[in-house]
RNA sequence: GGCCCCAUCGUCUAACGGUUAGGACGCCAGGUUCUCAACCUGGUAAUCAGGGUUCGAUUCCCUGUGGGGUCACCA
């Protein structure tokens, strides 16, 4: 049985992509449902795009994530002689050729094509050069491209795992290049030669590569490798059905960090683009898609990348981690610090109380701001719709004289909703009487958490002082 | 435009050729309640169209339509 082996194969030409993690995240799931090695590989050919340091953030995100390499991670800038080497032999067998025209003779050829209605193909100016021609054009110093000689006449056929059979005519391809004239590589030999060098198993990859599949079968075959099995993945999709970019919304995955989704959500989320596990389970930690992970149920249709339900992923995974109180409780804590500013210590408590209520951690700053500086208010906003002004006033002075007798360690909520609902029973107000407008005189909102949960988080002090300022207002 | 791929609620998706086409998000309504959120209950909403094949098509085939991807010395 051949070791499964995948590999994410990105150019560090940005940060990474959210469609970049689904293709990452498929891949290694893959490689560890079948105790296989998952590689990472930089595929830094392009010297022009490249971003110094691109390759480390991209490493760095995923290993944030989880998603790390099982082999010492390569560069293919290391590795020129070995696509060299394929280059030379391809030319040795007649399957590809050098090609020396001028960037401006393609461009003027390309626009000639498109004038007269053709698909812009090479015209294979270059093919038949003799060896002579071709040995004067080296000695004189002329820079070159190798092409690969597309074989007329051939249907090429290409099995997919998720897409089945695709084929395609060999005169709809063009002769492309596989070694630039700086004699590094392209994606299409590069990656041909990488990837049966490190005997990968399953190419995964996204569905823009397919237009280039039987391109790359004809390289494998050219050079007489085994063929690996091809995955493409539907494509991630913006809300208007075009492939997912930057233009509406964030799409690198250290924006979403940066903004208070959680790991576990993001994970959970894209896990569950253009795939399912087959029954109505939706929560998933790694270890369960690892266990559960399967090629047959990728879907074809590429999917819409909805914040809306990512925003649900991370409610509810706020909310679980803080009732199940374990250490990951500890880890939201510290994430949790970075959007509270100078009142990141009492982060834990502005958690328990806002965490049914947010469903990501950069509301935390905003939504807490009233328990540390109250806001002013109206004196109206402090009688409840169905109360008056007069009993308002006795409800809050009844609780004012209640809630100071409590002494500051017995000072936690259900102490305190013991001795409010004590005067609700004994002088027959309702609730609403005296609630709201502790809620007001506490926050100078109508909306928040329970008053009993913002009386404890003040504290005696600060909440007495509070509800001193509403009955002072009512005077 | 050539080539390739795709098509179930608004979105993510399920359904050996036989289901009242299921679940989730969202939205709406009700319940709980001092507010909001959470929570519980219910509701809303889909097989792109037309032809076949079949006793029977969401499902298989064809055509059309729609959408997307790709056509570089970028990946």
């Amino acid at each position: 049985m051949q070791k499964i082996r995948t590999r994410f194969a990105p150019s560090p030409t940005g940060y990474l992509h959210i469609g970049g993690l689904r293709t990452a995240l498929f891949s290694y799931l893959w490689a560890k449902k079948n105790k296989g090695e998952f590689i990472i590989r930089i595929e830094d050919t392009d010297r022009a795009r490249l971003i110094a340091n691109a390759d480390q953030e991209l490493i760095d995100t995923l290993a944030k994530l989880g998603i790390n390499s099982d082999v010492a991670i390569k560069h293919q800038s290391d590795r020129l002689a070995l696509y060299q080497k394929a280059s030379d032999k391809l030319i040795d067998n007649n399957n590809a050729y050098r090609c020396f025209c001028s960037p401006e003779r393609l461009d003027e050829m390309r626009t000639k094509q498109q004038k007269n209605k053709q698909v812009p193909k090479y015209d294979r100016h270059c093919l038949n050069l003799s060896k002579e021609e071709i040995d004067k054009k080296i000695v004189a110093g002329q820079k070159f491209v190798v092409r690969f000689k597309i074989p007329d006449n051939e249907i090429i056929v290409g099995q997919d795992a998720v897409y089945g059979k695709i084929s395609i005519k060999g005169q709809d391809l063009d002769d492309f290049v596989i070694l630039k004239s700086n004699k590094f590589p392209t994606y299409h030999l590069a990656s041909v030669v990488d990837d049966h060098d490190m005997r990968i198993s399953h190419v995964i990859r996204g569905e823009e590569w397919m237009p280039s599949l039987p391109k790359h079968i004809l390289i494998y075959e050219a050079l007489k490798y085994a063929l690996p099995t091809f995955v493409h993945l539907p494509l991630l999709l913006n809300p208007d059905k075009s492939k997912l970019s930057k233009r509406q919304g964030d799409v690198a995955v250290e924006d979403y960090l940066k903004k208070g989704y959680l790991i576990e959500a993001l994970l959970n989320y894209v896990a569950l683009l253009g795939w399912n596990p087959g029954n109505n389970k939706e929560f998933f930690m790694l270890d369960d898609l690892i266990k559960e992970f399967s090629l047959e149920k990728i879907n074809k249709a590429g999917a819409v990348f909805d914040v809306t339900k990512l925003n649900w992923f991370n409610a509810e995974y706020i909310r679980k981690i803080i009732i199940q109180n374990d250490k990951r409780f500890d880890q939201l804590i510290s994430n949790a610090e970075s959007f509270l500013g100078k009142n990141s210590h009492q982060a834990k408590k502005v958690l328990r109380l806002f965490g049914s209520r947010i469903d990501n951690l950069s509301q935390l700053g905003e939504d807490s701001k009233f328990l540390f500086d109250l806001p002013d208010y109206d004196k109206k906003m402090l009688i409840f719709k169905k109360s008056d002004l007069a009993k308002t006033k006795e409800a809050i002075n009844l609780a004012l004289g209640t809630l100071g007798k409590i002494h500051h360690s017995e000072w936690n909520q259900d102490t305190i909703n013991t001795s409010i609902k004590d005067i609700i029973e004994k002088r027959k107000l309702s609730p609403g009487d005296i609630f709201w407008p502790l809620r007001v005189a506490c926050s100078g909102l109508e909306q928040s958490p329970s008053p009993a949960e913002l009386l404890e988080f003040l504290g005696k002090e600060e909440a007495l002082t509070r509800v001193k300022k509403a009955i002072k207002k009512l005077a």
